[in-house]
DNA sequence: CAGATATATCGACATGTGTCAATGAGAGGC
DNA sequence: GCCTCTCATTGACACATGTCGATATATCTG
């Protein structure tokens, strides 16, 4: 519907470096980091994070059974991560490889240190 | 109900230092870390510790009016805040007073960084 | 081309979440 | 004691989210 994953994640105005204290967050600067943010907030997605920071690069078929969940619910979670901007996808054959994207766990981890 | 908000955080397991390629989650501390990132997964959430942040101490009074939310809203959100331990609260006369939690915000940034 | 494999998408369901009006619970001021 | 003020809690509602079976799409193999 709205993004696909294979678009351009949109930029955060999030100045480099700003932490929370700095400046009272603007409401769209909230709202995007909050995507972020939601997108770590759930168990299964940190874990498959992990997963493929672990492993540099995982396809999707390696992380059904680490995590126990189906595979359109595997699916469902990259989507997400990808959504967010947090994984890249690259589909190689039949396998999509994903791998974290650092500048953007960077941009959050910047957002929360002093 | 479950947790009040002046209950004990429980401390989180995940090693000192420890960042998300380190080592694959458990689920008990993912399901942990979890619970902070999704606390700071709403847009209102993050402004509302942006403004605590900026302002060292700030009462719930003070936060309605720049986040445009009912006094209800603002308490179920400090609630959330204050139950993944970034923020705590101290009850002086009428106001209760919050401030952030630094040492919970470096806990969620380090998982994040390289 | 036919079959197998890897992922994405759809539909459906239960559960969780953000929001507010109304009410409850303490703390001060008169 | 009574009224006011601040904050928490309850109840209700709309909406979002996690999950999976079924299905679709694309790619490789024989």
């Amino acid at each position: 519907m709205s993004t696909r994953q294979t678009d351009i994640i949109e930029p955060v105005n999030v100045e480099c470096g700003a932490s929370l204290a700095s400046a009272v967050l603007s409401e769209g600067d909230a709202q995007q980091m909050a995507t972020v943010f939601a997108a770590l907030g759930d168990p299964v997605r940190l874990r498959m994070l992990s997963i493929i920071a672990a492993n540099e690069e995982s396809c999707s078929c390696t992380l059904e059974a680490p995590l126990g969940k189906s595979q359109p619910t595997v699916s469902h979670h990259t989507r997400i991560l990808s959504d967010a901007g947090l994984i890249i996808g690259e589909k190689r054959g039949r396998w999509t490889w994903w791998r974290v994207v650092p500048e953007r766990l960077e941009l959050a981890a910047r957002l929360l240190a002093p």
